[in-house]
DNA sequence: TAGGTGACGCAGT
DNA sequence: GACTGCGCCACCT
């Protein structure tokens, strides 16, 4: 299913992160599938990229490569900010990775599925 | 107006 | 099983 509503690529994006329930993370790419562009991960990854920039700002923080590494922890500011963000939330991560991302990890087609 | 960039993911070797 | 290269498409300069 297509989420409507949301004429821009990027706000769909955002859409879905914003869905993200705290403590959980997804992959870009799941995020890709999700609005049926699984070959334009690259183009998620952009999103969030400029996800400060979307009103009302999306936890980016949630937001992961498929391996559960901060790729882009840079865009926060602090190479550390992604990371106490995530473990504020109760996400540990080591080394800018996350841990057993499997169990954290968040499916976006969940909420689509509704 | 046109080109380059980019927080990734997958297939092939 | 692990590593390298290519594709993808919207936004920014």
């Amino acid at each position: 299913m297509e989420i409507k509503g949301t004429a821009n690529f990027f706000e769909r994006v955002y859409e879905i992160v914003r869905q993200i329930p705290e403590g959980r993370v997804t992959s870009y790419g799941a995020i890709a599938r999700s609005l049926g562009a699984a070959g334009s991960s690259r183009m998620v990854g952009y999103a969030m990229r400029a996800a400060h920039r979307a009103n009302p700002p999306v936890p980016a923080h949630r937001v992961v490569n498929r391996i559960g590494v901060l790729s882009g922890k840079m865009a926060f500011g602090s190479s550390t900010l992604m990371q106490q963000l995530l473990e504020n939330e109760g996400v540990e991560v080591v080394d800018d990775r996350i841990v057993n991302f499997r169990a954290v990890f968040w499916d976006p087609q969940e909420v689509i599925s509704l």
